[in-house]
DNA sequence: GATGCTTACGATACCCGTAAAGATA
DNA sequence: TATCTTTACGGGTATCGTAAGCATC
């Protein structure tokens, strides 16, 4: 048994049991990697996966226990090679910081400003995906952290932390009849076309909720996955925006108004997640802590230590 | 980066840092040891050992970061193995059991007889030993199960869980004066010499702390780590046994004779424990469930998982 | 002087990649 | 037929063990 092995397993689920894809992934040889297979099967006195004929379908039951067992080694591993580095390397190094539009376009450039000055050496990589994408990076080891108000919490295998609330505001182009209602309410809302965001993005879920329960379905015209895409076609008159409050600014956002909607809908929390057992390195805490003071390199070890194996 | 190397670094600490032991207890040569160890160190680009010379004297801080890790991915490699065995093998292997003399003489003759008539091809191995000597087996992988009354809870690395309660009884020669009293005291008690367990073995704890929070200072003439020899002593005449109560037979025990304590000791604990993260063979649940069969396969996997990392 | 670590060097085994053959869709 | 896996085989490399050299105690 040999950590290529380990990987070529892992790598065949990720590939869909096509070896082929498996070597090209893994730079080598196709008939390599039917070998290693063969050969740890054949060690272990276990077929892994099921055949039919000479083509893989899936991993067995043994082959399954083993894939879990497998990965936390392979992460290990990993987390080994980072660990090193933390002393060899100290302030040189990537992180890999995955999160969606809104973040990077409206919270983040301070933090990314002061982490860069703080750490010249270390190569910072925003990743900009949807939140199921960042869920996805964290997993598989592609992202350090992973940044988003949606779909972060409660994903078995990454741990999640509250990082700051927000809401959402309302806006309309200058001299739109909402403008002068003094308290804005839902039904006088409703009786627009809307534009907001994606369903799964950006607290959108916080929007549909307030609607539902006050019974009103709005006409949502457009959906987009940026707040600068609706401002866009708010200013066209297409209808009025729901946008994250922190995406509007007087001085840029000229020809559109932002009105007052904290009472209209839920405050959405935006939380900060790592993978479970992976090794950061010591930057990557600082990163986090620049985001939000409170979260502390101890607290979060003490969170990821908890859960491992959960 | 690879498993010999793992193996080395983690045999290196066993062996307290001499390498020519390390090549001994890993079947290689020491030359390759050395080797090892030095190509780990450079491909990680850190040093793990602090060194005087040409001899290694202990790990530097990354040394110690990184074995703990190492430590977790052998565990894993070795479950790996367990693992495929457990499919393939079935009802084959072998299960380590680690116990005192109290357990493995009076207390588990019936479970191991149950488990060799279901399971007639595993290969049972008693270890025999002091309850610290248990603690060690298990977090070395030597042992699979360990039974004790003492030392088991509280370890970090180890699960524990209660299995059954007992208590001591006092026994004295035929005619002794102490038999013919209804109610047996501490104080009088206290008034004869006092043949018991050594400290640290078979509820000697409970012994002592009955003493003590009565103000007695008993005479301890003699201290054995069986009941077998405090018997043997008792009869000789040099004092009052006190012992589990198990470990006392009317028919076997002739010439002796068991008072009640039960009012005057603290109930004992027996605990059954595995190791943090050992991935344990079908039958090792088994002959924990012909042990307790409360403690089921789902409940100790439950555990298991929970503790993970702690 | 005894013990223990490192370096040098030759034999071996292992791993990789090319190529051909066999199986599947 | 095109795609994919297995098997066979040769070249290269890494690993291992012997032996010698050199610190440490």
């Amino acid at each position: 048994m040999n950590f290529q092995q380990l990987r070529i397993v892992r790598e065949t689920v990720r590939q869909g049991f096509n070896l082929t894809e498996v070597a090209n992934a893994l730079y080598t040889s196709q008939s390599g990697v039917s070998k290693h297979l063969k050969d740890l099967e054949e060690e272990l006195g276990i077929e892994l996966f099921h055949r039919k004929g000479k083509r893989l379908l899936g991993l067995t039951e043994p082959g399954r226990e083993l894939l879990s067992v497998v990965e936390r080694m392979l992460l290990d591993a990993h987390n080994i090679r980072q660990l090193a580095d933390e002393f060899s390397k100290r302030d040189q190094g990537r992180l890999v910081v995955a999160t969606t539009h809104t973040q990077a376009r409206y919270v983040l450039p301070p933090v990314v400003a002061r982490f860069k000055a703080a750490y010249p050496r270390v190569q910072l990589v925003l990743h900009q995906a949807s939140p199921a994408e960042i869920v996805q990076q964290l997993l598989s080891g592609e992202a350090d952290i992973g940044i988003a108000t949606e779909s972060l919490d409660g994903v078995s295998g990454l741990i999640s932390f509250p990082y700051y609330s927000w809401q959402h505001t309302v806006i309309v182009p200058e001299g739109h009849s909402l403008a002068d209602d003094p308290a804005l309410s839902l039904p006088a809302l409703a009786r627009f076309p809307v534009v907001t965001y994606h369903e799964g993005f950006t607290g959108r879920t916080r929007i549909d909720e307030a609607f539902a329960a006050a019974g009103l379905h709005p006409d949502v015209v457009m959906t987009a996955l940026d707040a600068d895409v609706i401002k866009t076609y708010v200013e066209l008159g297409l209808g009025v925006g729901i946008i994250a409050a922190m995406a509007f600014s007087p001085a840029r956002d000229k020809g559109l108004v932002a009105l007052d909607a904290m009472h209209l809908f839920a405050p959405n929390t935006t939380r900060l997640a790592v993978r479970n057992g992976h090794y950061l390195r010591g930057f990557a805490y600082r990163f986090i802590e620049l985001c939000a003071p409170a979260l502390e390199e101890e607290i979060i070890r003490g969170e990821v230590r908890k859960a491992v194996g959960e």
